[in-house]
DNA sequence: CCGATGCTGTCTAAGTTCTGTCCAGGAAAA
DNA sequence: TTTTCCTGGACAGAACTTAGACAGCATCGG
């Protein structure tokens, strides 16, 4: 337990405003000293994050601290163990509440994403078998594809998604594609190990506004040529981990759904 | 939720326009903060953005207003044959995607609720099989079911719901049970075929506000002293088909969403 | 071809709400 | 003693509200 002005070092705020957030939106429901100073644990940062990310996705403070308190308890907490126990049925019914209760946006930011992470973590200490981690992979992918339907219609600027050769873990990549999604892009997905060659030819064909490449455990050589041809004629994210080397390309790490929200600043700016 | 300058943004509007084509066409129907500011979720960003695709495609801006408020019903025209063709995969993906851009108000209203008054037409002509129908309504039970978890909880007053005795539709009620669910309400879900002797015990034990049967096929009788008794000590509602008899009770009948719509009318008066 | 009419997006103005910050006076913790 | 924290109110700027005005453009009748 600890006092408000660690709390505020840990989020990153303001003694002010972490009170403020309390006396309006009950953000925070700390517990006392005899002599009156508030208590909070980790729970308390963890809901604090969650303020902070639905602003960071642009929702105003009182929305965003009811989605925050609404999320509280639920989402990662249930959905690991259900996947890692092999309980599809289980873990569906659990999607289906959150994506019933909260926005799709907060399911992927909450829920899925912080559980893919996890079972990232899990599978690198061997806690994870490869079983579980395929039976997870699969049914997440098989319920994200269904919210996916149709993401190439509309008006919105175009991105084309795709992980480098060798790259199998596209489940990253496809919440990123639902974020943009949802925030009005069109998505051109070609998913795990797309050859960079594949990558330019969509490039030529479909001009898209952004080309997005996403590796998350493996490493890719950036020497490809086609790599630079396509950096050359359209903008170039690489989301992930990546090497460096001098290629003309953002670089962008962490939730995906948070990079959806940042991939859209620069398009503003220049409008 | 978020407000008009987070929806803007989302779709490269301005939040004059957003409410210019409000005032005009009615596009957007925004809830609204306790000081007036209006709120939007997911499914205006669809709305908004069809209404552009529509402007996009050489329509003038109020009969792209109204296409895309009219592509707000499509959906339940897909659902059916999904369902009749036992293609569960397709059913299940049809309703992701319209759990993911509508409300589940307007799912349950505008797709389910339609969608199990044609099964049930259907069936009655002899255009449905027992087989089709039982796939059909296992299928949708099992998805509302996923979206009626802890359905107990919270502070709302309370409804005890159940099917009288021989019937075995439960859907309807269901639907009625999310509906009421989505205004507040905390749901006692007893389902199908239930005797009037235990609705009477779990009254006298839980003491809900409301008792709500509901009967869509078979005719039950009002005749069991049982009932006469529930009707003394709490509020009745007979939904559905039911005799004419001297119970005091209220009677409904239509879609499910509306009649919880109207159910809660008593209550506000009261409060 | 002209003028009238209607549609549509933008702009203005005066007022309100929302939200982060700041402050004063006092008390608790280290 | 010094630092941290408490309550409650005040405040400024950002964001939003309504209602109406208005200019650019298309369409229509003459």
């Amino acid at each position: 337990m600890f006092r408000i002005g660690e709390l505020a070092r840990r989020t990153e705020t303001s003694t002010d405003l972490l009170r403020v957030w309390e006396r309006r939106y009950g953000l925070l429901q700390p517990g006392r000293t005899q002599g009156g100073f508030r208590l909070y644990d980790d729970s308390d940062v963890e809901r604090v994050r969650r303020m902070q990310a639905g602003l960071a996705r642009g929702l105003a403070a009182a929305e965003a601290a009811a989605a925050a308190l609404e999320h509280d308890g639920a989402g990662p907490v249930e959905l690991l163990p259900a996947l890692l126990s092999f309980d599809a049925e289980r873990a569906e019914t659990i999607l289906d509440e959150l994506l019933q209760r909260l926005s799709v946006e907060s399911v992927l930011h909450d829920a899925v994403a912080p559980t893919l992470r996890e079972l990232g973590d899990g599978w690198a200490k061997g806690d994870v078998s490869v079983a579980q981690e395929h039976f997870a992979a699969n049914l997440l992918r098989g319920r994200l594809l269904g919210l996916a339907r149709r993401w190439d219609e509309g008006l919105g600027p175009r991105a084309l998604l795709a992980c480098p050769p060798r790259e199998l873990h596209d489940l990253p990549l496809v919440i990123f594609g639902l974020a943009l999604r949802r925030r009005g892009w069109r998505v051109l997905f070609l998913g795990a190990d797309t050859p960079f060659e594949v990558v330019e030819e969509t490039v030529r064909a479909e001009r898209p506004d952004v080309v997005v490449l996403a590796s998350a455990r493996a490493r890719p050589s950036l020497a490809d040529p086609a790599l630079a041809r396509i950096a050359e004629s359209t903008r170039l994210v690489l989301a992930g981990r990546w090497p460096d080397a001098e290629v003309e390309a953002e670089r962008l790490e962490g939730d995906p759904v948070e990079l959806a929200a940042s991939l859209e600043a620069p398009e503003r700016a220049s409008a």
